[in-house]
RNA sequence: GGUCCGUUCGUCUAACGGUUAGGACUCAAGAUUUUCAUUCUUGCAAUAGGGGUUCGAUUCCCCUACGGACUACCA
């Protein structure tokens, strides 16, 4: 099969889009981009009784905010719902792709299939507790299928007019009896199973007319012409059944490729990445901060202080690697370096502190200007203004240092407001009886400091210490305590310069009074 | 319980029959920085267990153990 490749996320708006999620889109627009091809956004909204309001949009936001950009699907940031040249196949949400799915579901049992089931929900809950009690589970296969109420038992006419009489009734496939179906994954290649271990799954429900996602999306996947069907490894257990869908379509020789992504793991003990463990451990697992309709908040990558950049780019590595040592890359360079070969097999544990690494790099890596701004803004909130210029020299002593935007404040709040209690500790250790002659000297003598300039004040300071026989750590640490108030920050010099030479001379008085 | 998938340092992973089993994160030590951080150097640390196959197994096969997913008129 030649053309163009083509792959689909396909996720259902039940929610906040998991940062499992956000890796499985990704790694289909690597894989579609690496090859020229098309990534499709579809919404699988099959569940009425799971829809939840702003799903959708959150998906479509969060995939922006990544860079991740549908080829189709998504129009000017909604779900394209009127075929266009760009958006063939619309609509892309499968409620409104509802009128669809029938046909296929009765061409199914019109060529022997598939079959119409009338058991109600409270007898298949009882044929269920029947099976436990026994210490058996309860399987809608063909086993059973012909003795419970189907149109395999029933009579042509006894089945029409059930058919017709309400809408308690499926349509379930007709899992053929052992068959050895063979399967192959791009990630973790042949697969066999027999199909006598698998059930009766159910297609479409009349209650709401609407399929499930297994017809759905076979139909879908066939009629968008997807070539390659990447998802995580939840969808294993169901990927014969796909095969035999295919099969009983005809469409068997036109079928997809799979590959199987494995689960994101939590970074403690064991089981999959969820909401709670991000509660629990302090980090988001969700892209976008989500409010749910209680009102309750769950924190997102973006609030949190990540560049999407850095969240792609550690996200990509959670279970694939460039097989070199390479591990900062952009977007473009991960579509160009991108495998399904190099996908790990094994699931990944999540691990909070490399996440943070990421950050810092592509913290490093921007420019000064551009953080200069965007701690602006944050400075903003606390009343605090200064020129832009000043901003970006502080940002250039400190970003070093920080792993988060959000950490220059508590870096750098010295160059905007002095200190107003002294770390004691560091005043016990070197203060001594002549301390405040010393500073109102060194006030003096940096009072007559012409330009206030850091190699300046560096080239006057350490010889008018050393000159009046003072000890040098001692008062070094202590002009620092004068402009910080602790024991950290940038250099004395640096501080003393850019802070300007009223402010520092009234800082070291103040301690001197103190 | 059944079916399927998986298992290399604490974590993410490399090594696709031959390596002193490599790198990154974390942690520790040292150097630099008269602070803190950065930076640099060094260190700690792994092939789940048992059988095969082979001249040789992290790598191939089997068993066991452990982990995970699925087992809905949910996706």
């Amino acid at each position: 099969m030649t053309g163009r490749t083509r792959v689909r996320f396909a996720p259902s708006p039940t929610g906040p889009l998991h940062m499992g999620g956000v890796r499985t889109a990704l790694y289909n627009y690597l894989y579609a981009k690496q090859r020229g091809g098309d990534f499709i956004l579809r919404i699988e909204d099959t569940d009425s009784q799971r829809f939840v309001p702003g799903a959708e949009e959150y998906i479509i936001e969060a995939l922006a905010w990544c860079g991740i950009s549908p080829d189709e699907g998504v129009e000017n940031g909604k779900m394209a719902e009127t075929p266009s040249e760009k958006h063939p196949h619309a609509p892309y949400r499968q409620s409104q792709r509802k009128p669809l799915y029938r046909k296929y579901a009765e061409q199914l049992i019109e060529n022997g299939f598939a079959y119409y089931a009338f058991d109600t929900s409270e007898e298949l809950d009882a044929y269920r507790k029947e099976a436990e009690a026994g210490g058996d589970t309860f399987t809608y296969n063909y086993q059973v299928r012909e003795k419970l109420a189907t149109s395999l038992k029933l009579s042509p006419a006894e089945t029409a007019e059930r058919l017709s009489s309400g809408n308690h009734w499926v349509i379930r496939f007709k899992m053929p009896v052992d068959r050895i179906v063979k399967m192959t994954d791009l990630i973790r290649g042949d697969i066999e199973v027999n199909s006598s271990t698998l059930d009766d799954k159910v297609l479409w429900k009349a209650a709401d007319e609407l399929p499930t996602y297994h017809l759905a999306n076979i139909v879908d996947d066939h009629l968008m012409e997807i070539t390659d069907v990447i998802r995580g490894e939840e969808w294993l257990p169901s990927l014969p059944l796909h095969y035999m869908l295919y099969e009983a379509f005809g469409w068997a020789g036109s079928k997809p490729n799979f590959a199987h992504l494995s689960l994101l793991l939590k970074p403690d003990g064991k089981g999959k990445l969820s909401k709670r463990d991000g509660d629990r451990l302090g980090f988001p697992v969700f892209p976008l901060e989500w409010k749910n309709s209680e009102g309750e908040i769950s924190s997102g990558y973006r609030e949190e202080g990540y560049f999407p950049e850095a969240f792609v780019n550690l996200l990509a590595f959670l279970g694939w690697n460039p097989g070199t040592e390479k591990e900062i890359f952009t977007l473009e360079e991960l579509s160009e370096a991108f495998s399904l070969d190099r996908v790990v097999k094994s699931g990944a544990k999540f691990n909070p502190d490399k996440a943070k690494w990421f950050n810092q790099e592509y913290l490093r890596m921007r420019d000064t200007s551009a953080l200069a701004n965007e701690f602006a803004a944050l400075l903003n909130t606390k009343g605090i203004s200064r020129p832009i210029a000043y901003i970006e020299q502080v940002v250039e002593l400190i970003k070093e240092r920080a792993h988060f935007v959000k950490d220059f404040w508590e870096l750098s709040d010295y160059f905007f407001t002095a200190p107003d209690t002294y770390d004691q500790t560091v005043k016990n250790k070197f203060w001594k009886e002549e301390t405040p002659s010393v500073l109102e000297s060194i006030a003096k003598m940096l009072e007559s400091l012409e330009p206030f300039t850091k190699e300046n004040i560096e080239h006057s300071l350490s010889p008018f210490i050393k000159e009046n026989g003072w000890q040098m750590g001692a008062v070094m640490n202590t002009l620092r305590l004068a402009m910080v108030g602790a024991s950290r920050g940038a250099g004395v010099a640096d501080i003393m310069a850019l802070t300007g030479k009223q402010e520092t001379i009234s800082r070291i008085e103040k301690l001197a009074k103190s």
